[in-house]
DNA sequence: ATAACGGATTAGAAAAACTAATCTGAACGA
DNA sequence: TCGTTCAGATTAGTTTTTCTAATCCGTTAT
């Protein structure tokens, strides 16, 4: 095909300066100073071969190939925006591929998926549940849901809740053990451990951080069942077989039904949250900003 | 209005490789490596925040998003690519400036100009007779004809005429005055100078140069009438009142009607020509080239 | 006269674009 | 199963383009 464009930028340059007649406006439009408009415009005059304005004493106007050319440039230039602003804002429908680990997935994103799909119902929302932390540039995802600190460099980062950590128990194994309104009672009691709680980042989600904080340290941390996933170690739990570190977010309908108790009132409150992030300029679009709305609203902080 | 509008050098990368599905070959297409492609897509993809191609092991193909992107997109540079054309091709009509010598446009352009506009009638030519050589980035020309050596900076250059010189005089001056046959009998004629020759690049204009290369060095090159411009020595020269050198663009005509006759045929070959000039690139403009090409047409050279 | 305006010009700084070289991962072929 | 090829990605460094700051110039308004 080969198409024969002039440079690019000094078109939208000479289609500002068109529009307003005025070099220096056109540059205040362009966020460039007067004498870039001049050098762009000048560029394009000679690579066409036509001078497109006729510079008057005070006043700027067009000759009649300036005339001629405009309407079409600034139509296509509308075009281009136009298609642009299509791209971000009325995406309303298709794909959109969001990464989430899968415990958050199952315990707290998929009950309440509902609100957002019939919200949204031409958004079709595909969940990649995975523990590995996405590479926008490399996997085909649009979006996706971290747990951490919020510290991700090239990524639009929000957050959308925290949590605190404590103790919980299934009211049946609460009935059959000692009393604990005092956390010194947990020595008698079978403690539940997540052992995919291994790196630094998580280590508020292991008993022995939470016993010392709680300034615990006649307990035995090391105690008990180890599961692999913080949904077995939930099953568990609810199954009336053991204390449970509980994430609040994870368990709040759990709380909520009467199906788990809290025991005591101390909680890490922890600096680690979940967040929802997507490249820089995502969102702009309208289903990613869309469902990181959603997110939002069914958090309990906003 | 503010429009806001994405890197446009990228639009063009995207453009090309979604119509090629290969970022070679839309490399190829624009002269630049893939690399660069690759760059310039990866630059709008990050800008929009979208994916526009899905990178497959041995294939490109479009995301959805893209797919909706370049029609819209490809349609638009089409667009500037249109509008470009007609401004060059399809300007076959309006006002063309020529800025050309008045002693030219008097004894040789307006005479022939009839040919010109009536194959041409929707181009309205201005002629602007002037000495002084136009400055296109300066005054409002479009194309000029110049008298040289063909050496300017920064123009199209066409010569279209050169331009032999050689003494002439009226049938009437010639019955009068002792017999021509010899250049030596110029002694007793009256020398007609035009002395509007001053400089050195049109000293081949002068009497005193002729002589010398004619290899005569008894006739005084200074007697005679001097004038201050060329059509006013033709006059005199006409009215039979003396010998002239007579330039052959000029005088063609009046040798062909019989109203001046050559003396010996003894000529200057001069290397100063007649030239077509424009801005580098307005020759690709109809009406431009149409000129250009009909001052061609109208020389005996070609 | 003089200030103000609006574009042009110049030289140099900053940013964008491009290239060359190399890497990657998948598919193809023997 | 190894090596080759293919197409895009990446990296670092270069080249080109673009932009700015400062200043100039001609005109107009005060």
């Amino acid at each position: 095909m080969a198409r024969k464009l002039p440079p690019l930028n000094a078109l939208r340059a000479f289609e500002a300066a068109a529009r307003h007649l005025s070099f220096t406006r056109a540059a205040d439009e362009l966020f460039v100073t007067q004498a870039a408009v001049s050098h762009q415009v000048k560029t394009l005059e000679e690579h066409l071969g036509i001078k497109l304005f006729r510079r008057l004493n005070r006043a700027l106007m067009l000759t009649d190939e300036g005339q001629k050319y405009f309407p079409d440039v600034r139509d296509a230039l509308d075009q281009l925006a136009q298609a642009t602003k299509s791209l971000h804002k009325s995406d309303t429908s298709g794909v959109m591929t969001l990464s989430v680990m899968p415990s958050f997935a199952s315990l707290w994103l998929v009950p309440r998926l509902q609100n957002f799909t019939t919200a949204y119902p031409d958004i079709d929302l595909r969940i990649s549940a995975d523990d590995k932390i996405v590479d926008f540039n490399q996997d085909d995802v649009d979006c996706a849901i971290r747990y951490g600190l919020g510290k991700w460099p090239n990524v639009y980062t929000q957050k959308f809740l925290s949590e605190a950590v404590f103790p919980v128990c299934s009211p049946l194994y609460l009935e059959k053990h000692p009393s604990l309104s005092d956390p010194e009672n947990l020595k008698g009691h079978v403690l539940l451990h997540d052992y995919a709680v291994i790196n630094e980042s998580e280590r508020h989600l292991s008993w022995k951080y939470w016993l010392a904080k709680a300034g615990i340290d006649d307990v035995d941390h090391t105690r008990g069942p180890k599961f692999s996933h913080t949904h077995m170690v939930m099953q568990s739990c609810l199954a009336g077989e053991g204390d449970a570190l509980g994430r609040s977010a994870m368990i709040q309908s759990e709380l909520d039904a009467g199906r788990l108790v809290r025991l005591y009132d101390h909680a890490i409150k922890s600096k680690v949250a979940y967040y929802f992030v997507c490249p820089p300029n995502a969102i702009e679009r309208f289903k990613i900003k869309a469902f990181c709305d959603w997110l939002l609203s069914e958090s309990p902080e906003t």
